[in-house]
DNA sequence: CAGTCGTGGGC
DNA sequence: TGCCCAAGACT
């Protein structure tokens, strides 16, 4: 890419912007700037999860904690139940203890300087870049992988990632504008979201196809080339439904950090690599009970492994009441979406149910 | 620093 | 169906 065409990519995309900006839940209307709270929830909830995703969420917690005040005085059970179904729940924990810190070191003002956002728990380097850019429209840099994307196709860069960061993060950060920083961090994320995306991009109707070598070379759909991944392994497990007479079922604690930390779940035997030995798994059962395997199970996909667990259920007796483990309790069907439930652990539940 | 950490939608 | 990957952070 020539120098005339850099120094006029902002000034194009910007008029891009301007007349193709979405209207999203967190996003003011033009000339006016979300507020520091908001833009800080919202860039969390995106981490990693896509925009149509997010959407119910935010419009939740937004309506049930309206201020930073309001989310730092709420129960951590409060948070990762109305987080539950997100995933990546070291986020809902972080966004915990992130609205404390912000109350108790900023008194209740979220810092706009790039040490102070660092400091706290859940802000890396993107989202203090997108809250500085957005919230307080500083020209900060803010290479989330929609902008790793976009850069990587504009300079044809051919490294594969993660090792073409540090090339794609400092090209990233000569493009930034000194005004409208803001919009322009917003206008590059929208355009890898909705024109330079991951496959088939609309290289046609971008407004900076003059200005990109890979497509001038055309191999903008092969970019940005990526390391090859490892094979997920599968691990088994037995999931056991304890259900009381008037359909409650038993529910326990998961430790508080970790996989699933800080959720609740349905008991379970360890998730081992291997094939199931299901006279151990049986062994892990939550009470002595009688327990009988329910037909067909439960799949789930996690990052870095897959999961296949089979569901034993039984029906509590009084002698099974009395031997509950701490952290076990019961929940009556109709409290189960107020539970921190993850995903996985919804899916045994209506496998149970259904037999 | 490579591994850990969820889920849903698109193809 | 299985694989891709999404507005990443933390250890």
């Amino acid at each position: 890419m020539t120098m005339t065409h850099a120094a006029r990519l902002p000034a194009k995309l910007l008029a891009w912007y301007d007349r193709h900006r979405r209207t999203l839940p967190w996003r003011a209307m033009p000339g006016k700037r979300t507020p520091p709270y908001l833009v800080w929830l919202s860039e969390i909830m995106l981490q990693q999860t896509t925009v149509a995703t997010v959407g119910d969420y935010f419009h939740r917690f937004v309506k049930r904690w309206p201020t930073v005040e309001a989310l730092a005085a709420a129960p951590l059970d409060d948070i990762l139940s109305a987080w539950a179904g997100l995933g990546y729940y070291a986020r809902a924990r972080n966004l915990h203890a992130c609205a404390r810190t912000v109350i108790e070191r900023h008194g209740g003002q979220f810092p706009d300087s790039e040490a102070d956002l660092l400091a706290l728990p859940g802000i890396g380097r993107y989202t203090a870049a997108a809250i500085r850019a957005i919230a307080f429209d500083q020209p900060a840099s803010a290479v989330d992988g929609n902008v790793e994307r976009v850069i990587a196709r504009l300079y044809a860069i051919e490294t594969p990632l993660p090792d073409a960061k540090a090339e794609i993060h400092a090209r990233a950060a000569e493009l930034v504008p000194q005004q409208r920083a803001g919009d322009y961090a917003q206008a590059m994320m929208d355009l890898g979201a909705t024109v330079c995306t991951p496959r088939s991009p609309s290289c046609v109707i971008c407004p900076l196809m003059d200005g990109c070598e890979a497509r001038r070379r055309g191999i903008a759909e092969e970019l940005p080339r990526r390391a090859p991944k490892a094979e997920k392994p599968t691990r088994r497990g037995v999931a056991f439904v304890l259900s009381r007479k008037d359909g409650a079922v038993l529910l326990r604690k998961r430790p508080p950090r970790g996989l699933l930390g800080g959720m609740d779940e349905i008991p379970s035997s360890d998730w081992r690599e291997g094939e199931l030995l299901m006279a151990e798994a049986l062994k892990q059962a939550p009470v002595p009970a009688n327990w009988k395997m329910l037909d067909g199970g439960v799949r789930h996909t996690f990052t870095h492994f897959h999961l296949e667990l089979a569901v034993a259920h039984a029906i509590a007796t009084t002698a099974g009441l009395a031997k509950l483990a701490p952290g076990s309790a019961w929940c009556t069907i109709d409290q189960l979406d107020e539970r921190a439930l993850p995903t996985v652990m919804r899916k045994v539940i209506a496998h149970a149910m259904s037999r």
